[in-house]
DNA sequence: TGCGGAGGCTAACGATCGTTCGGAAGGCGG
DNA sequence: CCGCCTTCCGAACGATCGTTAGCCTCCGCA
């Protein structure tokens, strides 16, 4: 893919994140990058392709992430690497996150289609680690862990609304792991 | 207001949250209330007020749940009955609840402004809850409090994509609130 | 040196956008 | 029964939408 094609797809990475991909004109992406909106047709087809591919890059991400996390050890510290990795290329790569779990739902088609269930899978990874947390003896036995799964994930998900770029996504993830484990009641109430 | 205008409202309410503000037009509109599209304007000036006012609505309806929650009594149960509120407007009002947490974007000038500023007391309001906790000595010591908020408040805000109408909020919450307090990790591995 | 492809231009396309306007029903209170 | 108020109509407005077309320029490579 040529360099100018790549600036196309960081702006409207950028652009859809910032305005939303129905509030984001093909005028607009031309603007920015110094250039009639005609011109952009000798890149894409047509506005969709963009969505599309910022969508897919996102999904990408956020699977290579996962890939890292080890597939053997302690389920505990598979869940604190997974949400390091979650966090981390939410900070890193924020525009593509937030099409990722925002704008993604004007995908048409079968490209929503492939999406959703990709979506799906990320989730289906993410919840394997919290049921084998369970199974392994190494979280409560009678840990509900579909509810468990599901607050991370929300926290996860949520994170490209407040996250800033240049934080420390390590330490982060960390507290919300610790959070997660020990819960926050003191021992004197228990 | 007028039977017919509320019930525009509520066909706003709803295409806003199915097809996002930009992605909802004038006409979708006025088809949902079999009428050509210059007939809303005798109950609207703009298209834009309509997204103030379901807004608004939403964070009406949010602030009002979390004044049924006693202002007294254990910060523990508080909490729990703050979760209660914010799940059960969630379900029984999901298409505000879906414009309230992300459609509110698009509004403009000083209308998003006082949204935002609304926004930001009611996720104080929520963050107190965990302060309170932690300095009434029912929640541990050295919690951090803000990381605790900010995971509650994840799941309260992700909660729209995932919430359907009819299921039991009150028993979503306490699952949520007793994962939260106790924590997932087994005793055994403690 | 010539050629082709990449990338830009201007202009225009038909469609759709949000909004305005004058007029006409219809119901309801005076 | 009159007059007003609500509600809707049909038609049109200018603006903007995403996309196409034909043409030009420039650079790398044969």
């Amino acid at each position: 893919m040529s360099a100018r094609r790549t600036e196309l797809t960081r702006a409207a990475a950028r652009l859809f994140a910032e305005k939303g991909y129905h509030g984001t004109s093909v005028g607009d992406l031309a603007e920015a990058l110094g250039v009639r909106k005609g011109s952009l047709y000798a890149h894409i087809q047509s506005k969709a392709d963009l969505l599309w591919e910022v969508a897919r890059e996102g999904a990408v991400a956020f699977h290579a992430a996962l890939d890292a996390v080890p597939e053997e050890g302690p389920a505990v510290e598979r869940i604190r690497a997974a949400l390091r990795a979650h966090l981390r290329v939410v900070a890193e790569q924020l525009d593509v996150a937030t099409v990722f779990v925002r704008e993604w739902r004007y995908l048409e088609g079968e490209r929503r289609d492939a999406f959703v269930a990709e979506r799906r899978r990320y989730e289906e990874r993410f919840r394997a680690l919290f049921r084998e947390g369970r199974e392994l003896g190494e979280l409560r036995a009678d840990l509900d862990d579909g509810t468990a799964a599901l607050l991370a994930l929300s926290a996860a998900n949520w994170a490209y609304t407040w996250l800033r770029p240049g934080v420390d996504t390590d330490a982060l993830a960390d507290r919300f792991t610790s959070l997660l484990l020990e819960g926050m009641r003191g021992y004197a109430s228990r």
